[in-house]
DNA sequence: AGCACGCCGACT
DNA sequence: GTCGGCGTGCTC
């Protein structure tokens, strides 16, 4: 300390601050940097900092604690700059964040990563430049060729990237070259920062205020442009569109200029009129969600059922409860929703109603805009980063105090949420595997409830077992839908024995006689029909007729699938892509053949017992596009197609009135997945997609084709008898100590070498018997597919019973286990995967 | 996670 | 010799 700042009295008084910042990276640590004085009074928690981070990055960190320890064992870096005025996320937030982290046993600055949409984030991109006393004849330092040539692209090209001067050296390393330039002080480093978010911005024009104010002088305006007709037009359209004289405000606001080309004015005339000083041109930030119609529609009514179940889940609030709507499908679950979210928001409160991904369709959202009008925003993986940026600061600014998203909507900066929808709780999509934080937004929603006290509201036609138990224990409470609504009934399923027709000869293909005909009844009558198929691609592998040689993708331990469609294999695990084999690779045979069948092969088949009808797939290869999904449910809609041929996304959200067939193959697959939710799974599933069936007034029919009709889950699922599966299910889940009884953490080790894999695998098991007992772990397990992306991969099941173990200490212990034991020097490069809760 | 740095094998 | 691969260590 200088002497000069000891006798400043003002200087012993200060602490020098320090700031705690959350960064968007995956280490365990929290990042101290220095607050310059200058800043100490803008710097507020929870707005968004530049700083430096290693040798030359600049990243963008949340502020999540402001402090004047400093740091011990290092020098804290300075705060570069403060990028918000007013804190972009709340402290509900900063606290959400937190207990995810430790939740879901990940870093904050993974969940931060992810809570932040991308327009928010900053980072900063290295370029080179000419050092500016650089001379090209200097004799001292020759150049390389490489030297040279970006040397001399440098000189007319202020400057680069890393990236372009490796496509412009067509080398990767480019560092020596970077490195000796920088020695031979000819390049110097620079870092340059974008904000990545960028307002929409519209051109607009309007009068100088010299003739906005005059309208003497106006008329003479008029008079001296007498010859000059399409100047006079554009003028005329202006007043016509503008009470300039009335209200002077309209003026100021202007016209945006894409007027001009909509009203086949002349663009050159606007530039003329402008250069004479009468119009004058300006730039206007907009909203990208500004074509909003406001015609807000109230009208409708709930049925008695609807509000007798509005009234019970209000009772469930009131005693501060969880509630559970159980109703089945199509019993009018979004009406009992609407209402709910009226009433909330009226009290001025903030709802967010989250749906999975593939429920949020546009048939959703318009129903909804139609009653909440510009007060409502969309979250949705599809929108722009842009977009996102916009919803997000809608909710912080007020303007949406409806939000209708997916997942990732849970970390919108809400600071007065009154309540929150979860349709579809069951939904596995809620819960996000890749990358890290591994969260389920249906539990972080409930957790969020309590913390900040709002409502929770759970529906679902087949709930989950856990949410499901909850209410039998009573921590949540239950409300039942069992009608339609209206008229509609629940359709009626038929099972069909696959293996008996296929004695019978009557299985064309893969289609049993009973659906062939109850498609052609459906054609007959002007209806349509859903094939479901949970595979995609034409045959899940293909085969050498004789010698048994099936092709394997090259990086993974799976067969390759093949697509008819791009004649091609490919690996649905790595996308892997491989030409069709002609010839085995083993034997030399040709008779290559197709074995089992996906949504690909369906069509085929169908379309050539049926060759006059419309079919349409639907899978993950034909909705790539950004719109393509919209097109086929269009298409559907309006009856061009005939048959809808799909996988999962057939089954959820979509409601078409001439709908009155749905088919289900192959559901013995997905019975025998080997999980220990696969029976809840498929109920769920063929439930949702039955749903689709008979809308209206008549009675829809489901056939479901299996080699066993004597599975007692199919009674189950033919009588809809939601409340047996629970029974049988909840026995089988204690019996084996699953949820909800315990608690997973399921443990994924991934390694190049199978031996090391192995290795860590079994080291851990070991570790973690010696402090869990060995009741509590299963495992190792080598899965079926045992390599992805050429990732050897073993597996480990944590299970805590949910009452007699501290489950906060469980996973700190889990952790610690799983890090130590990484340090070990031949074990490094294996890399561990905690997920909590899987799904 | 990135990214620099350093060591080592494979070629113009 | 140079290029590119990969293991290791570090980030307030």
């Amino acid at each position: 300390m200088s002497q000069l700042e000891l006798n400043n009295p003002n200087f012993q008084s200060r602490e020098t601050l320090f700031a705690n910042i959350i960064l968007p990276i995956p280490l365990p640590k929290s990042f101290t940097y220095r607050i310059p004085v200058d800043m100490e009074k803008d710097l507020l928690i929870g707005s968004r900092v530049i700083v430096p981070f290693g040798r030359r990055k600049i990243l963008t960190g949340i502020v999540l604690l402001i402090h004047s320890s400093p740091p011990q064992n290092y020098e804290a870096r300075y705060i570069l700059d403060v990028l918000d005025h007013s804190p972009i996320m709340t402290g509900n937030q900063l606290e959400l964040i937190q207990w995810i982290a430790s939740y879901y046993m990940c870093t904050v600055g993974e969940v931060m990563n992810i809570a932040l949409p991308t327009g928010l984030k900053i980072s900063s991109e290295s370029k080179v430049q000419l050092h500016p006393h650089f001379k090209l004849d200097n004799e001292e330092t020759p150049l390389t060729e490489k030297e040279g040539i970006l040397i001399s692209t440098l000189k007319q090209q202020e400057a680069l990237t890393y990236e372009d001067i490796s496509q412009l050296l067509g080398v990767k390393t480019i560092h020596p070259v970077i490195k000796s330039l920088i020695q031979k002080e000819a390049i110097i480093l620079f870092e340059e920062v974008k904000e990545k978010y960028k307002p929409k911005i519209e051109s607009r024009f309007r009068l100088t205020e010299k003739y906005a104010k005059n309208e003497s002088l106006l008329e003479e305006l008029f008079r001296s442009l007498e010859k000059k007709p399409k100047q006079t037009d554009i003028l005329l359209k202006y007043l016509q569109l503008v009470s300039v004289f009335k209200n002077s405000n309209e003026n100021i606001e202007g016209l945006p200029k894409s007027i001009i080309k909509s009203n086949s004015l002349s663009h050159s005339s606007l530039k003329t009129l402008e250069k004479n000083g009468v119009f004058e041109v300006f730039d206007k930030i907009i909203s990208r969600f500004n074509d909003i119609p406001d015609n807000i529609d109230h009208d409708f009514q709930l049925s008695d059922d609807q509000t007798y179940a509005k009234d019970e889940i209000l009772s469930g609030f009131n005693k501060n409860k969880t509630v559970l709507l159980h109703g089945v499908t199509g019993s009018g679950k979004t009406e009992i929703y609407i209402s709910l979210i009226q009433d909330a928001l009226e009290g001025g409160n903030q709802v967010l109603y989250l749906l999975p991904e593939i429920a949020l369709t546009t048939q959703i959202v318009t129903r909804l805009r139609k009653v909440f009008g510009s007060k409502m925003g969309v979250y949705h993986s599809k929108f722009s980063d842009n977009e996102r940026v916009e919803v997000w600061n809608g909710v912080l600014s007020g303007k949406f105090s409806l939000v209708v998203g997916v997942r990732s909507s849970v970390f919108l900066p809400f600071d007065n949420l009154g309540l929150i929808i979860v349709d579809e709780e069951h939904e596995n999509s809620y819960k996000q595997y890749e990358p890290a934080p591994r969260y389920n937004a249906r539990d972080v929603a409930i957790y969020m409830a309590q913390a900040q006290h709002s409502k929770v509201l759970l529906g679902s036609a087949t709930p989950s077992i856990e949410s499901y138990h909850n209410t039998k224990t009573e921590k949540y409470q239950l409300v039942e839908l069992n009608n339609r609504y209206g008229e509609a009934k629940l359709p009626k399923i038929v099972l069909v024995d696959t293996l008996k027709e296929k004695k019978r000869k009557t299985l064309k293909n893969d289609f049993t006689s009973v659906l062939v005909n109850s498609v052609e009844q459906r054609i007959t009558d002007h209806e349509q029909a859903i094939i479901f198929q949970n595979r995609r691609g034409y045959s899940p592998y293909v085969n050498c007729d004789t010698c048994g040689w099936i092709p394997k993708c090259e990086n993974c331990s799976v067969s390759l699938t093949y697509h008819l469609y791009k004649n091609e294999l490919s690996c649905h695990y790595c996308g892997h892509k491989a030409p069709v084999s002609t010839h085995c690779g083993a034997c030399e045979s040709t008779k290559i053949i197709t074995v089992g069948y996906g949504t690909e092969k369906l069509e085929e088949d169908l379309q050539l017992i049926f060759p006059d009808i419309n079919i349409q797939r639907m899978d993950l290869d034909t909705t790539r596009n950004k719109y393509s999904y919209q097109r086929i449910i269009d298409a559907f809609e309006k009856g061009e197609i005939d048959v809808l041929v799909g996988t999962q996304m057939v089954t959820k959200g979509l409601d078409f009135d001439k709908v009155s067939l749905v088919g289900v193959l192959d559901i013995d697959r997905m019975l025998h997945f080997p999980d220990f939710r696969s029976l809840e799974r498929t109920f769920q599933l063929v439930t949702q997609v039955s749903g689709r069936a008979g809308r209206r007034k008549k009675q829809g029919e489901v056939v479901i084709q299996t080699n066993n009709t004597e599975q007692p889950i199919l009674k189950l699922i033919v009588n809809n008898d939601y409340q047996k599966l629970y029974d049988s299910e909840i026995i089988e889940r204690q019996k084996f100590n699953y949820p909800p009884f315990y608690r997973l953490i399921s443990i994924t080790i991934k390694n190049k070498e199978k031996k090391i894999c192995h290795e860590t695998a079994y080291k851990l098991v070991n570790l973690l018997i010696a402090k869990l007992g060995k009741t509590r772990i299963l495992g190792p397990e080598e899965p079926v597919i045992n390599k992805i992306r050429n990732q050897f991969i073993m597996k480990i099941l944590v299970k805590l019973e949910k009452d007699k173990v501290a489950l906060g200490k469980a996973k700190i212990i889990v952790k610690e286990i799983s890090e130590t034991l990484l340090q070990e020097r031949n074990l490094k490069s294996s890399r561990v995967i905690l997920d909590v809760d899987p799904y």
